[in-house]
DNA sequence: CGCTCACTATACAGATCGGTATACTTTCCG
DNA sequence: CGGAAAGTATACCGATCTGTATAGTGAGCG
């Protein structure tokens, strides 16, 4: 189901796990071509060997920071939107609920995926697929939820969905004003209204 | 009126407008930290010596860069937004002309600051308030325009479009669907036409 | 004329980059 | 018991990074 599947071809043993950790946290405060492996190593407590011996190299620790990223938000995700009604406007309103706890959780400096893509412009870089591919499922999931309480017009109000959550992400992480993810959501919600999704 | 005054102290010969061509280019398509000054030399015709002389460093180098993108994309803007009818919505929209004539003028990869922004996250940085002062003047831009056409409400209008507007430009950098920031003109379109803009 | 400024050309310094090599230890498991 | 797997420690490689040093060229100008 994940667009993730030929990438992730790593024994996760204990020190790949602190490894994942730390490039995590470095790669997403601070940069990815800014972040060495040497500091990756020293902050993961492992030696430079032990991470060529699991990831084969820094680009492979990238794939595996971007494709867990991705499954964590997806998994995140799903349990504040299965905890909504099914085909319910509330079902749209806990993916903003969600976006805020994880920001909250997980650091506020915007969408790893995004950052991500202002290092990595080469289509042809194996993290490439990972970065749109989670794009392209929040779209899909937005036009779906959206089709589930509005009669006609669920493409149109699912890529709106897309652009004010995208643009409270960014706003979060340049700290334009208090609480962007806020505001988006109440914006959805007079979005869903003049669609007719409160019935 | 800018907020970017202290910053920028170079002589702008014409080696080192060639620089500042090259590195824009450069920094824009492929990110800050992966390029290289031999490589915005060999790229601007220039050698590093000149640089140096001109620049005094990387840094600066990329301090110049976002400051000029800055001044022109305030500069290109303010061409659209007088173009319009005073107080009218007509120069809201404008914005979001102006955004899709500059993405197709000068690079699809989304904004400048917020790709900067993902590699540079010291607010201690020289370049960061000119990152985080675009935005806080977009956000002001919107929220003026907004407060011309409504009697109220103002300050929440203006912070909704400005995530449309975010919003927009991030999917545009993705690639996440086709014409974003027409997809976002015209919702901030919808929004005006209910907040009474069209009297 | 002679000075200054902008610039070229080239070589180099010191640090850091991604990645590799060698040798050793520990743990688990058939 | 014995071997494979996972790990540590350390030293090293060539390339690239930002930044500097030295020497020389050409144009403008008082």
């Amino acid at each position: 189901m994940g667009t993730t599947e030929g990438l992730r071809r790593i024994t996760m043993t204990p020190a790949a796990r602190r490894v994942l950790e730390a490039a995590g946290r470095l790669f997403y405060e601070r940069g990815i071509h800014v972040v060495g492996v040497d500091l990756i190593a020293a902050e993961a407590r492992v030696t430079k060997k032990t991470i060529y011996d699991r990831y084969g190299g820094k680009e492979q620790i990238v794939v595996e920071y971007l494709a867990d990223r991705d499954e964590r938000w997806r998994a995140f995700l799903a349990r504040y939107v299965d905890a909504a009604p099914p085909a319910s406007a509330a079902r749209i309103l806990a993916v903003f609920d969600a976006s805020r706890a994880w920001s909250a959780a997980y650091g506020p400096k915007g969408c790893s995926m995004v950052n991500a893509h202002a290092e990595i412009s080469d289509p042809a870089h194996p993290a490439y697929p990972i970065i749109t591919g989670q794009k392209q499922w929040m779209l899909a999931l937005f036009t779906r939820l959206a089709g589930d309480v509005t009669s006609e017009g669920a493409g149109d109000l699912g890529r709106t969905l897309m652009l004010l959550h995208e643009g409270a992400l960014v706003a979060q992480g340049l700290g334009v004003f208090a609480d962007p993810i806020g505001q988006a959501r109440r914006d959805a919600e007079t979005l869903l209204a003049a669609a007719g999704a409160y019935p």
